[in-house]
DNA sequence: CTGTTAGCGCTTTCAT
DNA sequence: ATGAAAGCGCTAACAG
């Protein structure tokens, strides 16, 4: 097996002694090619050492990649921590997978160069991971051309947009989260890519530049006038990042305050793991002394007897999944539910 | 912007009246293009909604593709449902983001054309996630003649491999769970890639065609021996699959016989609280009644009280990259331990 | 069933 | 600073 330059297809037709064409439809349409033949170029093939069709040359040719550019958020790492990101990806990867295409993760990190990732990825279309309204990546995945699907939001000109009415689904919870309170309050995840955590009323929902978080807080907002209480003296305690140890200090900074909350509305449900560990931990009564509801109904909120929304990430996934690659499937919104369990007074 | 085929490079330099590499320049060198040209071929892409050059012609003429290969598993959608392979997934990609790398998942599902996907990957280099002795996949990524890494085993000619060393590590766990015990049972991953569930004693190790299941018996198997209890003795209800559900029933199953086991080690923590919710829904009293140990020290693990083995499959997915990558790093095997908890009996 | 031709779109090399 | 030539490795299209 000479080692050193790769061998070519053309090397091996020479070396079978037949033409490049039928080399090549020894490996594309077996079934084109008499037994012999295949047998001298699988026979001079494994005697070169060929390792097969080079993918990227056969890309170029077909143009197309037979791949799925996924890119998770404003930085990867990220993703991977986020239980709902991962069944949404699990949900991509099983309709990638049926379809025979690979998924490509595009490395996005944050930095400025990210733009020329997404131009770079040798793929046929993107899915995106909900992010922001001014994520400069948004135009990357528009100037490519390609198909694209972005998750949750934004919703932009040449890109189809997939995800639940964050609004209602807000509000539907939110009614039970703050019915019979006084003193509402929100724990809710970062409002822009900036992600700087900050507690205390957030009047202008225009500043909020994600739109999931823009819609769940409007949600929110309308529960609350629903039941008779004003927006304002809402008190909304932004955290940095998703996650439970973070909401759960933010819940104790809420719930050691002079003004302790009686309800609080968490935007996601690992928020509101956190948020229930630091009632218990200050000895707080749910609901009677708080109720709290989550957000997508995770796996873990059964235990912990969460009121929240239940969703089915993965199903969004696969259908993101489905149009990226062209096929015909519903656009229909994504269903959602309220699932009531014990941590709210109704 | 005229719309129907795509844009190519030289069309733009056209445009522009300028040659095609002062346009490819502008893309790739910016600082070697005069001011004035550079802003000409850009106004006449924009112009022409030139989307950059095309990846996959770049790829070929450069000989590379800029992105990982990924084998998560024998079928792609277990690896999602298994935290230990998510948190694996999250090192690899943290390493290949910031090397801006891509990292295609690899549509793998079981049916025979697996080896297709592997060979159509665009990718420079593969990491498998742990797999059984006898998959084809691994003749597949070595017969790519690209650098590839296997995670936790099969070890074999051509492939790097990553992991620790599981009969040790089972060897010093399962000392504490079968300490003291006069009934030893193991709650086990699949042998082979049938996955077929079994409950009895398993004899012969040389049947169990996952290196790491394989190991990780062999250790519990010196464990046994060590406390003085007779391997032939010691019923290994092997699951289909990894998770709790499974776990859970075969471990009710094992608590329910007539000869009751008072020591469980489980292959893995999921597992392991499977085997604790049985025990707790019969009234059983860990450990005095029943040890269990787990394998992997998950983050619930803390929670449940688990005396388990500690590794991170994150550092090690980080040393894979780095390794398929071609980076200089250590090649030491990676650290583990055992965390003691409540529910050995030492 | 096999072969010839003609590129896919781009960038390396070497001139100018 | 710019350009001409050459070809990365492969396969669609069309003969024979």
């Amino acid at each position: 097996m000479p080692p050193g330059r790769r061998v070519t297809l053309s090397q091996v037709a020479e070396s079978a002694g037949v033409s490049v064409m039928t080399a090549s439809y020894t490996y594309n349409q077996p079934g084109r090619v008499s037994a012999a033949s295949r047998a001298r170029v699988l026979e001079a093939a494994t005697r070169l050492g060929y390792p097969g069709p080079d993918p990227s040359a056969r890309s170029l040719r077909r143009g197309s990649a037979n791949a799925m550019g996924v890119v998770l958020g404003e930085h990867l790492s990220y993703a991977f921590d986020d239980p709902g990101a991962v069944s949404f990806l699990a949900g991509v990867a099983e309709v990638c997978a049926e379809a025979g295409a690979g998924l490509l993760i595009v490395p996005i990190t944050g930095a400025d160069h990210d733009v020329d990732r997404v131009a770079q990825a040798v793929v046929d279309g993107f899915i995106v991971w909900t992010t922001s309204d001014d994520d400069p990546v948004l135009a990357a995945v528009r100037a490519t051309k390609r198909p694209a699907v972005v998750h949750g939001g934004p919703a932009s000109a040449g890109l189809q947009a997939v995800g639940i009415d964050n609004r209602a689904a807000a509000r539907a919870v939110g009614t039970l989260a703050f019915a019979g309170a006084r003193r509402p309050a929100i724990v809710s995840q970062p409002l822009d890519r900036s992600r700087l955590s900050s507690i205390g009323a957030v009047t202008d929902l225009g500043d909020v530049l994600f739109p999931v978080t823009r819609d769940r807080l409007a949600g929110y907002r309308d529960a609350a006038e629903n039941v008779g209480l004003a927006w304002d003296e809402v008190v909304v305690a932004v955290c940095s990042r998703n996650g439970e140890d973070l909401a759960e200090d933010a819940a104790r900074s809420l719930l050691t305050s002079s003004a302790r909350p009686d309800a609080i509305a968490a935007m996601g449900d690992q928020q509101a793991f956190g948020v229930l560990r630091a009632a218990r931990s200050l000895g707080l009564r749910i609901p009677e002394d708080l109720a709290v509801t989550g957000f997508d109904d995770l796996p873990a909120a059964e235990q912990y007897e969460l009121t929240t929304v239940a969703q089915s990430l993965r199903e969004q996934g696969s259908t993101c999944a489905h149009l990226a690659l062209g096929h015909q499937v519903p656009t229909t919104a994504p269903p959602w539910s309220v699932v009531v369990r014990t941590t709210t007074r109704q």
